[in-house]
RNA sequence: GGCGGCAUGGCCAAGUGGCUAAGGCAACGGUCUGCAAAACCGUUAUUCCCCGGUUCGAAUCCGGGUGCCGCCUCCA
């Protein structure tokens, strides 16, 4: 079966056939380098990193083009409020974008090329635009001549007449249609300028991605991302600059991601509503938030809230919770023999879970990558590995044994295409525990001490000293455990 | 004004013509425990915003209504 995605040009699902049989060249539009990322940055570049990821999962050679702008008007406006030049701007956002997104365990595309070091290719392109009368000059300005281009409309389904009745913008001189964009914009002093047929400018925001997919992709190319507020204008006119200029199809699916919304609403910078990556990542583990953005379909939007994060965090907690268990009852054996089918009916059920649920996980993810559902694969089969532990009160026999390390494995697996479950789960609870610590400011130290004194007092049954250390910790927010193997304690977490 | 999307249990969320409407969170019951906590198991929608229609059959298709959101300006 093939895979199916939803087609933005179409408004439909299409079977995905792409251009050469193994191979999928792919462009995400990357960011504006000019402040921190934002929620809505994360979702964007982990909806497409799992895309990806099954991509190369199902077997094709994927070449993938993300993009940084790094010249634009809101760079040049914060490198003049900070006195400093817009490299230097971009060059520290892009950083930070590194940084949390390496946490999120994205992977990085194959190339991520910016806008500054495509000048020449933009200018080249922008010519043969003139030279077939697509484009136009205005005192240094070059703008892309709307009406000339027939399709125009195409992907965001307008039409050029209601654009420009709705259009909210204040007409611009020299444009000869108010929808007309630029490709080029002549410099004011201070500005970042490169020399041109036209004189000292720099491109516009459109042109980067038309120059630089055509660099790495080709003239026509397989699947071009982004969110959904790209659509108009953003993928609109590259769509006419690209098969103005070589008179064929640009990309063949777009794929856009929905919003992250606060409150029902759009989380943006103009509206303010926003959490930085880095926010989030105070109070709640890169992985978390990863699971967060795949509990919804991509196309959908999702509401951020604390509410939702702690569900999720309690979903990556239970994962887990199923592996560390698996671990101390089976072991780390590895096999991946075909087990025969017992006369015990737990086993079976498990055995049959275990074989049938990678078809179902493909099955969900070729169908427009519904992370969603395929993550209720995943907690289906975790939770047939509890059962059948739970079903074992003796030490479990070698093929049990090898039964759980085939279900662990497969869940593992599946989970590694959504860049999930990577970790050991004492590294995932272990960081989980220094991170609360350190947002709530407890001292580690007096913990132990307390617990310490908890176990002296309960090893001579003293239940009324351990009842009253057990409420003290439980007042500085620490939660105790007496477990068979001895007393744990852990952080309580906002949902507790 | 133009264009588009969404409405499923207490909450989140899959499912878009037909076996029992996934899964998560929460709640409740149980196992465990000195009591707890955690963990695990189990239970929880005869019903899918409302009204019509098509069909042997609809949460799923069509028409109308209500509510919410997005794009049309920079935006993932």
């Amino acid at each position: 079966m093939p895979i199916r995605i939803y087609n933005t040009l179409s408004s439909q699902k299409e079977s995905f056939v792409p251009l050469q049989a193994d191979r999928v060249l792919m462009y995400i539009c990357g960011i504006t380098a000019y402040d921190f990322c934002h929620v809505g940055h994360a979702r964007s570049a982990v909806v497409f990193d799992v895309i990806y990821r099954y991509l190369k999962y199902r077997g094709f050679d994927v070449v993938c083009v993300r993009n940084f702008t790094d010249v634009d008007d809101k760079i040049i406006k914060r490198a003049q409020e900070e006195g400093t030049e817009s490299q230097t701007i971009a060059e520290r956002y892009i950083e930070a974008f590194y940084e949390d997104m390496d946490k999120l365990d994205v992977i990085r595309p194959d190339y991520e090329p910016r806008a500054t070091e495509f000048i020449p290719e933009m200018i080249a392109l922008i010519e043969i635009l003139i030279g077939k009368g697509y484009a136009y000059e205005v005192d240094g300005n070059v703008y892309f001549a709307v009406e000339k281009f027939s399709d125009y409309g195409k992907l965001s389904k307008r039409k050029l007449d209601d654009m420009i009745a709705g259009a909210r913008v204040a007409v611009e001189v020299g444009k000869k249609n108010p929808m007309d964009f630029a490709l080029w914009k002549a410099s004011k002093p201070g500005e970042p300028a490169w020399p041109s047929p036209w004189g000292e400018g720099r491109p516009g925001w459109h042109i980067e991605c038309s120059a630089m997919s055509t660099k790495y992709l080709g003239n026509t190319f397989d699947i071009h991302g982004g969110g959904k507020d790209l659509i108009f204008p953003h993928h609109e006119n590259e769509i006419a600059q690209s098969e103005a200029a070589f008179g064929k199809i640009f990309a063949r699916y777009w794929v856009h991601n929905g919003f992250v919304n606060i409150n029902q609403e759009k989380m943006s910078k103009s509206l303010g509503n926003f959490f930085t990556i880095r926010e989030v990542y105070e109070r709640y583990q890169p992985e978390v938030l990863r699971l967060f953005l795949l509990t919804s379909h991509y196309r959908s939007p999702v509401d951020f809230s604390p509410e939702s994060m702690a569900e999720a965090e309690r979903g990556v907690e239970r994962l887990y919770h199923t592996i560390e268990q698996v671990n101390e009852f089976a072991g780390d054996l590895s096999s991946s023999e075909q087990l025969p089918t017992s006369k015990d009916p737990e086993f079976n059920s498990l055995r049959d879970k275990i074989n049938s649920v990678l078809t179902k996980f493909h099955d969900d993810m070729d169908d427009d990558f519904n992370t969603a559902a395929a993550l209720g694969q995943l907690f289906d089969l975790s939770r047939a590995l509890n059962r059948f532990q739970d079903s074992r009160s003796r030490k479990p026999t070698r093929e049990e044994k090898k039964l759980l390390a085939q279900g662990m494995h497969r869940l593992r697996e599946c989970a590694n295409v959504l860049g999930l479950l990577q970790r050991s789960p004492e590294e995932f609870f272990r960081d989980q525990r220094q991170m609360l610590l350190a947002k709530l400011g407890i001292d580690e130290e007096e913990v132990e001490g307390l617990i310490a004194e908890r176990v002296q007092a309960r090893k001579v049954k003293d239940w009324a000293r351990a009842d009253e250390i057990r409420d003290k910790l439980a007042e500085m927010s620490i939660i105790v455990e007496d477990k068979p193997e001895g007393t744990r304690w852990r952080v309580k977490t906002a949902s507790e």
